[in-house]
DNA sequence: ATTATCTATAGATCTATAGATAATGC
DNA sequence: ATTATCTATAGATCTATAGATAATGC
């Protein structure tokens, strides 16, 4: 495989060579995950991410050079499975004969199920970011791949649209909805109206507003 | 000074007599909150914390309990400061002859500012609530009292709206603003046309956004 | 024969205290 | 006389390694 530009000598990690190295350093990695997002990095020694991952603290370095290698491989993790997920999100064939607002429902469906699913998902990799100021970049630059490849998708459609400058408008639009996104997600803003909607009306709701932001013309469906 | 509903006897801080003790623990909650911010609360040793604020960790456990303790007091003094400026940036004859445009603009402008001036301001106080889950609903609470001392501004100008369901409406359109607010703020997601956006524009923006949501009717100022 | 796992522990922090010294303000 | 500060350090982690034992797969 080749090499990813996050990836370097200083996130050594072991390629493990039998099944059940595979299956280790995967349960620490999930160990890790949920211990890094319930307690943060430095509140969880890795003793206790072997617990969890029922093996030894030994074990653990065997896999992973150091502390930091697990966040690393975390972040590594995470950026593949993001890579791999958008990827097929986005694929043109996926979308035929669907509109906008059919674009957009599927990213927000998709988003309200993986924060659901994976709550520590991004808390991991951000630790990996301030222990490596050089990773800085690589996430944004995949989230901004992804907006790309939606909004390329949206203006595909750009006679649905009735905004004015539709290159500017499905940007925002879409700036729009991962703000509201995150705003539900964020456990201290809890207070809000956003919250108390469940996902189904949440979902209409931010799709009307992004709907009418767009002016999106009706296209005639059934 | 009467109790606030945080404090509690776990809280312990000693009641400074000299106006010397006041000078130190204030140079101590203010390295707490830099430090605490750049680096997290259990990277950051009371040791780091002594240092940047000039004096010995002597000095420091003199005043504090012990390193929650430091927690704790910034989230006090956090919860004092927003109580104080939300008190004095929603009175009404501040806003006498205003117009719901003009209410939402000084909330952004003064978000704006704020969060530029003490980026660390919110993230020691949630330390304080993972180290002490009891703190949990304080924030959020005081948070829905400026929202709702905000929307009740906005629904005393209730003809300016055109909205059918103007109590909806309201908070919704400040749930708006607080979440492209924070969206803005978020570091990784600098990808966004919104953070491309000068403060101006941005502002302008979100203002459209509002009142075009609001359907505000001009109230004829020229 | 190689790779993965375990136990035990050295060495490096870091928290919190003890005890001595200096500054304050009545 | 009281309060604030300092230095030095005990005791409790926590990271990372060494060295022995067990499992894998050629």
């Amino acid at each position: 495989m080749a090499k990813r530009p996050w990836q370097s000598d200083l996130h050594w990690r072991r390629d493990g060579q039998q099944d059940r190295a595979h299956k280790t350093q995967s349960r620490v990695l999930d160990a890790a995950e949920t211990l890094f997002f319930e307690q943060g990095y430095e509140a969880t020694s890795v003793n206790n991410v072997a617990k969890r991952a029922k093996c030894s603290i030994g074990s653990v370095y065997h896999h992973f050079k150091d502390k930091k290698a697990i966040a690393f491989a975390l972040f590594d993790r995470m950026m593949a499975d993001f890579e791999a997920t958008a990827k097929e999100a986005v694929a043109p064939e996926r979308w035929e004969g669907a509109s906008i607002i059919d674009i957009l429902r599927g990213f927000v469906e998709f988003t309200l199920i993986n924060n659901k699913d994976r709550p520590g998902f991004k808390t991991a990799a951000l630790e990996a970011v301030r222990l490596d100021p050089a990773l800085a970049g690589s996430f944004p630059k995949q989230q901004r791949q992804l907006n790309r490849a939606l909004q390329s998708l949206i203006l595909a459609r750009r006679t649905e649209i009735g905004h004015p400058d539709p290159e500017f408008a499905s940007g925002y639009a879409l700036d729009l909805l991962i703000a509201l996104l995150r705003a539900r997600r964020d456990p201290d803003l809890q207070q809000s109206q956003l919250s108390k909607l469940s996902d189904k009306q949440f979902t209409e709701q931010v799709l009307a507003l992004a709907a009418s932001f767009l002016r999106l013309q009706n296209t005639g469906k059934d």
